[in-house]
DNA sequence: GTGGTCTAGACCACC
DNA sequence: GTGGTCTAGACCACA
């Protein structure tokens, strides 16, 4: 049997990045926190915020002006949905609709829990 | 920033063995395999295991028979959906809905997506 | 022939500390001494201790705050007054009834022995 | 804190026979088990029962006759009864009188509860 | 400092 | 062999 892991803290703040993406609350050519801000607000080592952005550059959703900082990049929003949704259908998904199966609990019941916490 | 953890070890082997009676691999008087045969399978201290075994039985889904070892109760079944059932109305739902909502994920679509689930 | 085990030291230790809820030396919300500071006075080891309390809890007797300590609850003397009495009428009483039978002691004796305890 | 610990076993077979000679299983001049038969019986060294028969001859509750067994005394109803008296008064009575007070049980009720067990 | 978890290893009683 | 308990010591997150 293998255990979960907790999943490295950079790979977190990025998720933490990605969503205030997906929220449009940092949008196109948004300056992010400085790394040192970041590291500060989520008391965190500056190098594992500076890792996050670095992972976040490769993947094209954020660029950087050397001496300046770090910004949104114009297709971040894109880029984050085909990111987040990809590991939403395969990863996420399949155990719910697995836990739904063994739960014993109808796509239609589904539906209406929906609507309960949509009213919240 | 809060940042996830991991549920404990003994949780996760306890949502292990809910599983197997979840699915009817271990049916009501099954004898679980022994806290050192199972301590070895999963490559953990027998303490972890019988601390989850111990937890098992308070909540009525296992009992026990000293010297022979424990085995599935009678309403374990039950007692099972019961408490998997709360955790995931509580915690595994309410996430799905909200990444739905950021994904711009609509219902129909999710529909169609369990449709491919199941045919595979 | 079955010879009597004393009880686990963690039960005695439950027991202690269900006796000072019932004498209302602790009330609602008090402080219980740390883990590691009741280990060392009564000089078991630590996790013994702990797991007292861990069981404690689980009757709704006590509560936790990480990092702060263990308190009592509000409902603590309700709770642990239902669950002494429960041994009590199982265990005391139908042994000294028993008891009573086999030397021949009567009822009103009884009521006077009583009395000579009370003057004390 | 001082925890409970097992008595001897010595003294809970001395207590199984007080039993039996107050129960009027075993009266005066009855030949006790042998050492053996009941070391076998209890699943006991020897010498524990050894012991304790030794134990109840000083207390002048058995007696021996070389070569042949050991006997209950004349007296050794009285005597168990008075040995009994004294710890059930001394140990017991205050216990339950104790706990009584504790969980607020008055005598009128304890009357209530003996006669259920009467009935039992 | 606090509680929470885990490992390692031991001893006991029961079967 | 089984489970039940206890000790010793470690690391983590929270405050």
């Amino acid at each position: 049997m293998e255990f979960k892991k907790t999943s490295a803290i950079y790979a977190q703040i990025a998720e933490y990045v990605g969503d205030n993406v997906l929220r449009k609350n940092w949008e196109a050519d948004y300056r992010l926190p400085s790394i040192r801000e970041m590291a500060v607000a989520l008391e965190v080592n500056p190098n594992t915020v500076a890792r996050t952005y670095a992972y976040l550059e490769e993947q094209g959703i954020i660029y950087t002006q050397r001496g300046i900082g770090y910004f949104v990049a114009k297709d971040a929003y894109k880029r984050v949905l085909a990111w987040r949704k990809k590991d939403f259908l395969q990863n996420d998904l399949p155990a719910v609709f697995k836990m739904m199966s063994l739960l014993n609990i109808s796509f239609s019941e589904l539906q209406i829990l929906r609507g309960n916490y949509e009213s919240k």
